[in-house]
Formats: C-alpha cells, structure tokens, sequence
DNA sequence: AGTAAATATGCTGCAAACGGCATATCCTGT
DNA sequence: ACAGGATATGCCGTTTGCAGCATATTTACT
C-alpha cells in the first residue's frame, strides 16, 4: 500500500507531471532541456528528479556532462498503467504544449543518440 | 495540469486507496461500514472522504441514515484508468484483503440495494 | 419531543512538501 | 591545472496535509 501511496504522491506535482511528459515523447531529456522547457530554476527541476528517481518512475544516465531521464521500465503493470494515464492527463494542459515549443525551440540542444 | 495534480494527490493516501478498493469490489459502501472495515475513526474516514469527493473521484448519496459512496462515473478516459489502476495497485497490498474480510464479517451492515 | 445512531465539520498541533538560494560535485576543453 | 557548464545537494522559511478531538447536523425510532 505504501509503495502506491508514494507513486501516487510522485505524480501529484505540476513540475513532475510536465517532466514525464517531456520524457514520454521524447524518451529521453537532461535536465538542462527540462530547465529550458518548464522555465524553471535548474536546483528545483533536479530535486523533482530526484523525487521521480526514488519513486522508482525515471531512470538516469549519464552522458558526457549531462544526466539523461528516461520513463523507468519493468514497474508493475499497474503502476505502469497510471503512469501512462498521468502523462495522457497532463498532456492535455496547455502548459503541456508550451513546453514542447519550448524545447523544439532549444538553442544549443545537447546531442541525442551518442550512447545506447 | 492543476486538475491532473489534484486527482493524483488525492489517490495518494493509504486511507483513500483503501476506500476505493472497496467501493471498487462493493460497489457502494457506507461510512461505517468503511470505518469497521479500516478500523479508523469515523472523523478520519469522513475527511478522507471529503477529499474524494472535491477530487471528482466518488459520488455520494443518501439512503435513510446512511451515506452511501461510490466511484464516479462520467470522469475523461485518462483520470478512469489512473483510478482503476490505483486500485488495482492497492489490492495488491495485504491491507485490502484484511479490509474485506473485516468488512465481511461486520455485524449489522445495513440493508442493500433499497433503492437504486 | 427526546434519544441514539450515522455522518460531517471546525479547531489545533505536528510533520512533510515545496520554493529559493547558496554551494558542492562532476565533466569537458584548453 | 584551470575555467566553465551541467547537475546535485544542503539549508531555511513558508505552506500544506494529516491526525485527534470535540461538536454540529441529520435521520430513525418510540
């Protein structure tokens, strides 16, 4: 029940629901694109990583000087099953579709598909 | 993203999710038969209720003394299947089945199904 | 009308969550 | 070795959520 409780909790973030659903469509993002995308302060987009981390919901990576999230795989499928529903829901926010613009609009966007 | 937010947090309690497990497998359920099942006190099991209930996530109706909650119906594709998977998340925990048989046993449980 | 059961709400204290800022760590290029 | 960019973490002040208790409200029964 606690290990609900918590992914339930990790998801009930403005900052985190905007993050994963930066990470659904483009599979992986670093930090420095999330902080460009969400406008936000980098400190506060890496603490609400670090909230995802230990839910268990992303995984990390690094790559060169930056730190790659990705949507974790291998959580029950019902965990499974509510991720995909937060991201659908926080895909309907406009907030959503600006942040998009905002990184497809990236200057000096780190390099993708250097390490499998 | 606000309403996104809202319906998570609301499912991240382990009060709540005990609720909606049940309302899930009964159907409708009423306060105290929500607080012999939980073994919680009735003050604690209204707000969490109430909390539900602002969420958008259960629908109450009245029936003699009794208060009677369900899941709501009617709610977009996304917010159904964050519930239903919360549910399923919660049934996995040794609590619920605790829940149940508790609830199974409650002496004078009010009449069902009096009115529809 | 009066009592008891069922339910909801208000209040208070405490603990956890969050934002902002400063700072530490890690990596790269020179 | 140094400088700068990228990221993580610690601290602090404020806010939010929750538990526990008391109390109000509604309903049924006599």
């Amino acid at each position: 029940m606690e290990y609900a409780v918590n992914l339930f909790a990790a998801l009930s973030d403005p900052i985190r629901l905007r993050c994963l659903a930066l990470m659904a469509k483009e599979g992986e993002v670093c930090v420095c694109e999330l902080t460009h995308a969400l406008q936000a302060a980098q400190p506060k987009i890496s603490k609400h990583l670090a909230t995802l981390r230990e839910a268990g919901l992303v995984t990390d990576r690094r790559d060169a000087q930056w730190v790659l999230y990705s949507i974790a795989t291998g959580l029950p499928q019902w965990a499974q099953d509510a991720v995909a529903a937060a991201v659908r829901g926080a895909s309907d926010s406009p907030l959503y579709a600006d942040d998009v613009a905002r990184l497809k609009e990236m200057p000096a966007r780190p390099p993708k598909g250097r390490v499998a």
